[in-house]
DNA sequence: CCGATTACCTGCACGC
DNA sequence: TGCGTGCAGGTAATCG
């Protein structure tokens, strides 16, 4: 499902009921997801108290009271629900009422916090999602954000920092955007998106749009204009919702009405003056959605 | 080192 | 209807 707006949007849902409410007990289905669990997962997580509910790229990143933070990654399918009790929503939001077991439920939080008591379960039918545990102090050395490349958000991500990043890249722009060496929470739809409004072709050697001083171009300026235009409308509209991706209150994401490019196969490209048809390839194995024609 | 391909897993849409 | 095929928003391991 997840690339980094729907993370982001399954953070905030999750953030009113973990922040600050303690893990009164995890029920953990099987030993394994893509990944085993970490050794001792469910006696490690009981009893803390949630610090901060925060995100790195695609990664979902629980700081605890025990110095340790509880990193979850959603994989293709991954999903939480939170179901409260009737009677004990929380203002101003709407959840699932409890029910019984889904298919494909692997974790079960049970969260108690000072007003509301409420299950937050991770349901993923193909578990290429994982959960780890790592010390909050060593976060940015653990195995997963050690080589992590900057967040397409905010200003760290500029004409300068692409230039760059891609300087002497002879891979395909569409490969070096999805490297998250380079630049970490991308994926498959915004990058074919961003491509589209920069008239970008997937194609084009990553080291094209650089220069060799590293200073920024025109052609790296726009890209990371979009980049960060398209994340944010994204996260606005709560992500995209092709097949499983859902808020954490069950309501889809809408993002996915907005596609210029992705999945728009066969039809015509919107962008001004342009009469060209959305095409599919395949680039390392992956789809890529694109107009030949504007897209240089 | 690099870049490209494959593996991991289930579900669903499609064509015959 | 049933069955085979291909495809899916992810990353890690493996191969040249």
């Amino acid at each position: 499902m997840p690339e980094l707006p729907e993370v982001e949007t399954v953070r905030r849902g999750l953030a009113p009921v973990m922040e600050d409410a303690v893990i009164e007990a995890v029920t953990q289905n099987r030993p394994d997801l893509r990944f085993p669990f970490p050794d001792k997962f469910v006696e490690r997580l009981k009893g803390a108290r949630v610090k901060h509910m925060g995100r790195r790229a695609k990664y979902l990143v629980v700081e605890l009271d025990t110095g340790e933070a509880l990193i979850m990654h959603l994989g293709m399918s991954g999903s939480f629900r939170i179901e409260l009790e009737e009677g004990n929503e929380l203002p101003g939001t709407y959840h699932h009422p409890r029910s019984e077991a889904k298919a494909h439920d692997h974790v079960v939080f049970a969260m108690k916090g000072k007003t509301a008591e409420a299950r937050i379960i991770y349901n993923d039918p193909r578990r290429f999602g994982f959960m780890d545990l790592v010390a909050t102090s060593e976060l940015s050395l653990c195995r997963h954000f050690e080589k992590m490349g900057i967040e397409p958000t905010g200003n760290e991500l500029n004409g300068e920092t692409i230039s760059r990043l891609f300087a002497g890249k002879s891979t395909p722009l569409k490969a070096a955007l999805l490297d998250q060496r380079l630049i970490a929470g991308l994926g498959n739809i915004y990058v074919c998106e961003a491509l589209w409004r920069s008239g970008l072709s997937p194609k084009r050697k990553a080291s094209t749009i650089t220069r060799k001083s590293g200073k920024a171009t025109e052609r790296s300026e726009l890209l990371a204009l979009h980049i960060r235009d398209v994340i944010a409308e994204a996260i606005e509209a709560g992500g995209s919702s092709l097949r499983d991706h859902r808020q954490t209150n069950g309501d889809l994401g809408y993002f996915q009405h907005r596609f210029s490019a992705y999945d728009r196969e066969g039809e015509a490209c919107s962008k001004v003056e342009c009469d060209g048809v959305i095409e599919r390839m395949v680039q390392s194995g992956r789809s890529t959605f694109y107009c030949a024609k504007c897209q240089r």
